[in-house]
RNA sequence: GAUUCAGUAGCUCAGCCGGUAGAGCACAUCCCUUUUAAGGAUGGGGUCCUGGGUUCGAAUCCCAGCUGAAUCACCA
């Protein structure tokens, strides 16, 4: 492994602090009695002195000879630490200062201070240490991200290092703790709710037999034991609902769902999906729920049921416009799609310039025109009600219209937020709706249900009328917190994995004949395994191996031509 | 999957009409007991993403690849 300069100081520095026998990563634990934003939120000037014990990061350090300053950052905020030489040093070589405190320690290490609170000249609010405990030794340099009235200078923004890194990330950038405090208070805020009416938290299986509840391509795996494929769950509905037939007149999860399709930046394969089953509801009493619901969470998570969302300002105040879905495609398109057949729907699709392929059923096609046209122009929450049939197999039929489904969705920003039912419990209208789906699969509809049987047998033993709800959990934290990438609400989003690089040990070079002085050289010239030596042409290898030592001024003998052969040759025998 | 852009020091970036690789912060050494994005002075640090090609000579031009981002396509 090739350090850094300043990660080989800190290497040394490390071994420093043992040679004063001072344990870099001590066991014992360490008593802190305040946090950062408390210190400063409740300081008087007045008042009595407050002792203090704190511990954090030391994120700069300004040492101005016998005093210095220190920004010590804890899970709460920074605060300044105020550290003189006399006062934490009780040696006559003032060593904790002198050396521990200037020489061995780095930005990027975890201290603890026991001091007292006061105020500089400068007006900031500080701790004057009189105690400095080392707590664990950083050895990689931290990007360092200075700010000044919440302008970042330096700032640590490349997507790939800061996703790649996300520790690095919250360290040094400011607002990224945030976003995930706001989407933890999203979770308990909804979760509280729910628990208020007396609705019940369930685990469902992640691994299952048969993917469903929702229409989408699956990850698969392999149980050994059993000698069967598994599936990630796509979704959790037809498991929550079983628990409904089972005697719960509420259940809710929130459930991480995996979907084997494209990433960008308002998908990742996998996501959470918060579903809530109720029994004896509908779709009308759902869309009073939900929105009572999403401005309960905004007023928890923001204080407000307006949001900023880029140059909009979304309001989730009550009540929600609804429209239906056929009185949305007419609005926006002019056309009553009311009643048309297949081929009518194909030739409204050709007249609005929309793809349409043979493989797409009639609901789809409707899908298609109102994803096309309607979609993107509903900004405000606005329940979209009454689906085609054939689009919601789930889906209880609309109580005046066969055609339709008792379904809304919940548009948000031009995105769907949420998505909900009256329930299909009818097990013979079911049945059949599954195998609707299975034709469209036939016909190539990678994305067509799976008919899963078991689930028919549960509403064969009768299910209650029953509203359900699923909720996209990482779309409403992005809108919660005004971002655009789903990459931002998650801590860990998918990543393609970094490469690997194999490096052959030094032994192994030596092996071969090249002399241990000259491994590194040999590394460094871009063959870090030996296997990479195979077939290499030994002229241009020895030319290249001296032009590095001239190069770098390495002081090296250069081995001969004859060496340099050899070497390529025992590497070729391996 | 397509197109475009990007990859240079630990971090942020300049250099890109080919000719010895630069700045700020960080780091090191020295001075300094109330500083605050940056105290002062001096100094060290690079596989210019990888591999080919053109050339006397490539960070720079060309081709291919890797990784990421943006836009589009596909998909809840």
């Amino acid at each position: 492994m090739e350090l850094s300069e300043q990660e080989q100081l800190r290497r040394e520095s490390l071994n420093g602090l043992r040679a004063l026998g001072i344990e870099p990563y001590p066991a014992a634990a360490y008593q802190v009695t305040a946090l950062s934003d408390n210190i400063k939120s409740t300081y008087q000037d007045d008042a009595p002195q407050r002792e203090v014990t704190i511990a954090g990061r030391i994120m700069s350090r300004r040492i101005m000879g016998k005093a210095s300053f220190v920004e010590l950052q804890d899970s709460a905020g920074r605060i300044q630490i105020y550290i003189t030489r006399d006062d934490i040093s009780t040696d006559e070589e003032k060593t904790m200062y002198n050396v521990v405190f200037k020489k061995l320690l780095d930005i990027g290490d975890f201290i603890g201070i026991k001091g007292y609170v006061f105020r500089t000249q400068m007006g900031e609010i500080s701790v004057h240490a009189q105690e400095l405990t080392v707590l664990s030794k950083s050895l990689r340099p931290l990007p360092i991200v200075k700010y000044k009235d919440g302008v970042a200078y330096d700032a640590f923004e490349d997507p790939e290092q800061r996703y790649r890194q996300r520790y690095v990330d919250l360290v040094v950038n400011d607002g990224v703790r945030d976003i995930f405090m706001k989407r933890t208070k999203v979770f308990n805020s909804m979760r509280n709710f729910f628990n208020e009416q007396g609705y019940v938290e369930v685990d469902t299986p992640v691994l299952q037999p048969i993917p469903g509840g929702a229409s989408a391509r699956p990850f698969i795996t392999h149980h050994n034991a059993l000698d069967i494929p598994l599936y990630l769950r796509i979704a959790n509905e037809l498991y929550l609902k079983r628990l409904i037939v089972g005697g719960f007149e509420g259940v809710y999860e929130f459930s991480r769902n995996f979907r084997n399709e494209g990433m960008d930046r308002t998908h990742n394969p996998e996501f959470t999906a918060m579903e809530i089953y109720v029994s004896y509801k509908d779709y009308n009493w759902m869309m009073d729920f939900t929105e009572a619901m999403i401005e309960k969470v905004c007023l928890d998570v923001n204080g407000t049921t307006e949001v900023k969302v880029g140059d909009k300002t979304i309001s989730f105040q009550r009540p929600f416009k609804r429209i239906t879905m056929i009185d949305a495609i007419k609005e926006h398109t002019g056309i009553d799609i009311n009643g048309m057949n297949e081929e009518q729907l194909r030739d409204v699709c050709k007249q609005l310039g929309i793809e349409a392929n043979d493989t797409m059923g009639k609901g789809k096609l409707i899908d298609e025109i109102f994803g096309e046209k309607c979609e993107g122009n509903y900004i405000q929450p606005t329940f979209i009600t009454d689906y085609p049939i054939e689009m919601s197999p789930l889906c209880k039929r609309h109580r005046n219209n066969p055609e339709l489904t008792e379904r809304f969705e919940l548009m948000v920003n031009g995105k769907e937020l949420a998505n909900a039912y009256s329930e299909l419990n009818d097990p013979i209208d079911q049945r059949a709706r599954f195998e609707e789906q299975l034709r469209l699969s036939e016909k190539g509809d990678d994305e067509a249900m799976f008919i899963d049987q078991d689930f028919l047998r549960a509403l064969e033993y009768g299910m209650p009328p029953t509203s359900g709800m699923g909720i996209g959990m990482d779309r409403l934290v992005m809108l919660m917190t005004n971002q655009v990438a789903i990459q931002e609400v998650l801590l860990f989003p998918q990543m393609r994995p970094e490469k690997v690089i194999r490096k052959d040990s030094a032994e192994t070079f030596m092996s071969v004949g090249i002399p241990e002085a000259w491994v590194e050289t040999v590394n460094k010239a871009g063959f870090v395994t030996v296997a990479s030596l195979k077939e290499q042409n030994p002229n241009k290898l020895h030319q290249d191996l001296c032009g590095l030592n001239k190069k770098l001024k390495l002081g090296l003998t250069n081995p001969t031509k004859d060496d340099v052969t050899l070497w390529v040759e025992n590497a070729n025998n391996r």
